[in-house]
DNA sequence: TCGTCAAGTCAGCATCCGCTTACATGTCGA
DNA sequence: TCGACATGTAAGCGGATGCTGACTTGACGA
């Protein structure tokens, strides 16, 4: 594990780490913060390193924004892997995943957490992994691709989304109590009844 | 009515309703494009008018934008006063406000909410507005607002308006597919049950 | 007709932001 | 030991942004 990469530990002479820890940094900040509302300096002053390095290993701000949605969507794809399960448990995994994390660093917390950055190139990545991410949910729930009954399955599976988006906005971003402050625990049950609807009913 | 501000017609001489064609733009842009990314000079543009007036009219852009919130705070208060109805009705409401016509101010005003622009004030007025909604939203399922027993039921319609305000999120800013060009009507019966769970429940 | 004052404009300052260029420094093989 | 290269730094440029103060324009009453 090449955890702690963002320590002010940084030993330095160490390109990869670096990269690393930039993409942590960054993706913390455009998570909270938004795309505009984040500048490069912040970013190299949470890791402890010059703003130039920024340019160096990702080109732009657009490149470093687009490095930390390719490597959300890596490991989302990664845990989705995770051997196709019932959708209950899809739903659990869902709702934990949202709820815990509240450094935001879960990707799927940092993927709905994304907001528009004015990049194309980046908003289209952002894009097609919410759209993978769709389909994902959906082929949990037991549905092929490309049954053409499968598309109000979509859409709900995108309402699910869209639910947990919002409540982990209004918990971080938002700060609105009570949902802020609430524990998981308290979350979970009306969640669970409310993805039920969506995503486990009997195909109607 | 007090309508067509924002025209290019825009006759000038009239600051009342200068300043509310400014409101209006800065609202738009605002909601759809995120605080920092969006420019005085972009919304004085917008309107047809000299930067220096907003400055002149609301001495700074925090200023504009508490203005914002101040206004849907207001007209979103004005429309949840129309009488309290049954629970049924209220989610009808909340889906077509949600749902109206992508040019429609409606989503525009609840997708501001979920906007921070860092200024201490204007952030309060919004987390104000969002927890006056739902105590009306709780309210207008038949709780008191004083019973110790209320408490999940906030939590509830809480949770209904993250799940609108996700689905505006994702078909206004991120404009992702398929929920982004779904209409209207295909979303309103998935929302519809989603709803009804977290509000029209039997007090569980 | 003309003075007054609000409504609106103009030009520019100070600051910040993304990015680049030139330079310093640590590491490692010959 | 030393040169070569990769890693990291310092300083600053060009442009955008928020805001300001002095100015102009138009409406209206005496």
């Amino acid at each position: 594990m090449t955890d702690a990469d963002d320590e002010i530990v940084r030993s330095g002479r160490d390109a990869e780490g670096t990269k690393r820890a930039l993409v942590r940094a960054a993706r913390r900040r455009f998570a909270t913060e938004g795309y505009r509302a984040t500048t490069v300096r912040q970013i190299a002053a949470d890791v402890g390193v010059n703003v130039a390095l920024i340019n160096r290993y990702f080109v732009s701000k657009d490149g470093l924004f687009e490095a930390c949605m390719l490597r959300t969507s890596d490991e989302l794809a990664t845990r989705s892997q995770a051997r196709a399960s019932t959708p209950a448990e899809v739903i659990e995994r869902l709702i934990v995943h949202a709820l815990n994390a509240p450094n935001g660093d879960d990707p799927l917390q940092l993927l709905l957490l994304l907001r528009s950055s004015g990049d194309e190139n980046a908003d289209r990545i952002r894009r097609r992994t919410l759209e993978h991410f769709t389909r994902k949910l959906a082929g949990a729930s037991g549905w092929s691709p490309d049954d053409p009954a499968t598309q109000p399955v979509l859409l709900k599976a995108q309402l699910a989304i869209a639910t947990m988006l919002g409540v982990v906005m209004l918990r971080t971003s938002a700060a609105v109590e009570p949902v802020a402050s609430a524990t998981a625990e308290e979350l979970a049950g009306p969640l669970r009844e409310a993805l039920r609807v969506l995503l486990d009913d009997q195909r109607s």
